[in-house]
DNA sequence: GTTTTTATTGAGCGGCTGTTCAATATAAAA
DNA sequence: TTTTATATTGAACAGCCGCTCAATAAAAAC
């Protein structure tokens, strides 16, 4: 078995524990002594291999979209039509590994951190550009030119079920929110076909 | 003219300063000092007006919902037709009021810190109860007992329209924001007359 | 077996924080 | 005027924070 150094596993098992510290705090006021005793390790060893706290905030950032992408990527191999690859898109923001609470909590944070953090907003903005491009790419087969209108639509009400979400106490309400998004795009689609839209012009 | 006290006065203050902070630093990760060299007095009297930082804390989160709801109130008050209040409901949701980079910052603050202290939370559910039955008072006439899962949708689209704008960089984007919502209510009223639901049964 | 690299610790430093409190100035009441 | 209540300050305190660093243990390289 190939004997790999410590650095990999510490990096990953400090992030877990900084989106665990997120969570049982609330918010980004966590010390790295708690991350890194989560972590089992010494605070030490938090600086050694990350060298700030704004460094390990941020790669824990970076951890969650990239695990959002590929959660969008797996579920877009599975689909080929426009209609159902959309579906699959609201699948993977909806679904239940976004919805595990410790992320949750993270992704409400590293919105608000946005707001002060020039490298955090520009992350974010990444994660809302590709799920924008993704969404206009298979409506534009579907609605012709109200595409944008209605990509943005959707993300909207993605992002609000998401943090409508955070402040119910209950565990349950997934299939609730797929089928609001759901329902939209139905309705949007039969809109335009049967409506005053340009009814595609390819 | 009558001579009042100052307490009022100082607690407006500073309450204002601790917006204005929370603004500045994006998040509640602020300091005593600042909010009442903001205000103009010193870090003593702030705890002398309201005994602690987390005092001060709720009193803002309180003082944001009580002026929103004024706004959904003095909307109300001038439009009778339930489709035209739901409007005004939209209006004072997505107002320029509510806008104001500072309240923004707040707004969404006071969110995340809904998951860790039980009286935000407590504060923002009630937030959240009294825009559902407003909402839900209106549809009733208009779609019946599609109502519960139209308020949703359009509570989550607020919701939803509102932390996107708070990514955004430039000023502008109101507009858009209110005509996604009003398509939105007009989509589903227009699919409740001439689709398979109840046509009401009042 | 010696040297070098990697892994890890925890004490310590300077600095900032919420809060307390004694002191004082101002205004109201007596 | 004297007394009392209100308004206001800023120094002081105890405590926590991110971060540095010298020390050491273990592993790899030589």
């Amino acid at each position: 078995m190939p004997k790999v150094g410590m650095e990999p596993i510490r990096r990953k098992a400090l992030i877990s524990a900084a989106i665990s510290a997120i969570h049982a705090r609330g918010s980004l006021d966590i010390t790295i002594r708690d991350i890194a005793s989560r972590a089992g390790v010494s605070q030490g060893l938090a600086h050694h291999y990350f060298g700030s706290k704004d460094r390990l905030i941020v790669a824990s950032m970076r951890y969650l979209l990239s695990q959002f992408s590929e959660q969008v990527r797996s579920g877009l191999q599975q689909a080929r039509a426009p209609r159902q690859r959309l579906s699959a898109i609201v699948r993977a923001s909806l679904g239940e590994e976004q919805f595990r609470p410790e992320v949750v909590s993270a992704w409400l944070v590293f919105y608000v951190h946005a707001q002060e953090s020039d490298q955090a907003r520009q992350l974010l903005s990444i994660y809302l550009r590709r799920l924008r491009s993704n969404l206009l790419h298979e409506l534009r087969p579907l609605v012709g030119d109200r595409a944008p209108a209605i990509a943005e639509g959707i993300g909207a009400l993605i992002d609000g079920i998401y943090i409508r979400h955070s402040l119910r106490s209950g565990p349950g309400h997934f299939r609730d929110g797929h089928r609001l998004v759901e329902d939209y795009i139905d309705l949007q689609i039969g809109f335009t076909q049967a409506g005053s839209g340009s009814v595609s012009d390819a």
